[in-house]
DNA sequence: CGTGGGGTTGACTATATTCAAAAGGCGTGG
DNA sequence: CCACGCCTTTTGAATATAGTCAACCCCACG
């Protein structure tokens, strides 16, 4: 089942049956990316958009002097570019973080959901408005946050929406391939700075980070830092405590 | 017309005639709301979404200390809240800058819209997804920039949606209301910080700015220093040039 | 076994914050 | 009409936080 991960863990946003088959049936082809390949520039016209199946991608703009700001970080059953539907063009670029693997849905299969399913038209508009969502969390984190709550925020948002999907261990590990210049760049610090932050994280028994991997040793102080708090995630019931 | 100023200036994105009376018909009341007023509190259910008519309102984040990280700002024409509709309940507060006047859109008639008329409901979409651009250039704003391209990128924006909604003199004049406190708060700096900033802006003869007016003195240099190009808000031709 | 990317460290610098106080502006009520 | 109070803007000095630059280490990979 390819949208298997799609909204999965959200509250409410069950999809009946006969969408779920609807939206499979939508997908033309599956795709692979190698790691850190950029798949999409901005300003393209995009005729299809991309469900992220497995591995990492990001979205990012760069500045002037080519420094880089991530604006954006997903994991499998996100609709990544869903957005390029109603806009037709993407503000930003696109990358893959590791291998990736994604379903491409064509744009005139969308549009025919919109005529032909309101609920799920109005559930993808919804996944496009959790992006908005964790797009203002994030100006929240690099605005008002300093570097040690941008890491901690970054990490429990992070943790969240792997759990949600089911890809979160009960010791508060999971899978996390971003390098400490990646977290720079969606943090808006330099790599050093990013060193010497997660060197206190370390110290005071917070996380465990290394080999791709992140453990949460201290979710509720971790959270406290970060100023976290997962509502703006509308994750279901049982994944709501952060 | 209630509407005129929805979507009004953006790139192919006309409503027919059609369109713009259902939207109208939509409009269940229009309301007045003083300056500095909390309209909404996060998580609070929405049963309606409000299109901005007159004056000016934001959007916020409070942390932990009452500090304030605004989230985004809206001008006439804006469907303010329209995130509501499919989310439910917002994550962050909303609050006039100015004395506003809204429309009232009730959230069963634009379920109605989305069932009959999908092309109009491409356009809502469409006009949230525009804030979620917006959102994605606050971000690369408050994490790449430093205080004078902060400030330079926020100005060259609203200047940009102004003159699409016919409010910016050619003399590159507009109605600013914010205090220095908010851009502060827009910008993630503290306004001691902006105070001084903008004595820069002002030395260097880019910006001249006081009684709630803003007039943009040298353009093409204002938009260097923020790293600024309108890509994002998906204007129409006429209004591109930065 | 060499190469390169990612991680780590140190010294120095730049940028922005904090705290405190004073000056300017505007509306309200006496 | 003026005085008052409050909010906004401005200024200064001291401090904190993060950036810069440069070097080195380590390990995985070819």
């Amino acid at each position: 089942m390819l949208t298997e991960n799609f909204l999965r863990g959200r509250r409410r946003r069950q999809l009946t049956d006969r969408e779920k088959q609807a939206l499979e049936q939508a997908v033309a082809r599956v795709e692979h990316y190698p790691a850190r390949r950029t798949t999409y520039h901005r300003g393209e016209l995009v005729r299809h958009s991309t469900l992220l199946l497995s591995g990492f991608m990001c979205r990012y703009m760069d500045d002037r002097d080519g420094h880089r700001q991530l604006v954006g970080y997903h994991i499998p059953g996100d609709f990544i570019d869903l957005h390029g539907f109603p806009l037709q063009r993407l503000d930003h670029d696109m990358a893959t973080i590791t291998a990736a693997e994604v379903a491409i849905v064509p744009h005139d299969r969308l549009t025919a959901i919109t005529e032909e399913l309101p609920h799920l038209a109005r559930l993808l508009w919804f996944s496009t408005l959790l992006d908005a969502a964790i797009h203002r969390e994030w100006i929240f984190r690099v605005g008002r946050l300093d570097a040690i709550g941008r890491i901690a925020h970054l990490l429990c948002e992070t943790h969240a929406r792997m759990a949600a999907i089911g890809r979160a261990g009960d010791d508060g590990g999971f899978e996390f391939p971003l390098t400490q210049q990646d977290i720079g760049e969606a943090c808006g610090l330099t790599s050093v700075h990013v060193n010497r932050t997660l060197q206190r994280l370390r110290a005071d028994h917070l996380i465990e980070i290394g080999a791709q991997q992140v453990k949460i040793l201290d979710p509720a102080r971790l959270a406290r830092i970060g100023e976290f708090s997962p509502d703006y995630l509308y994750l279901g019931d049982a994944l709501r405590t952060p």
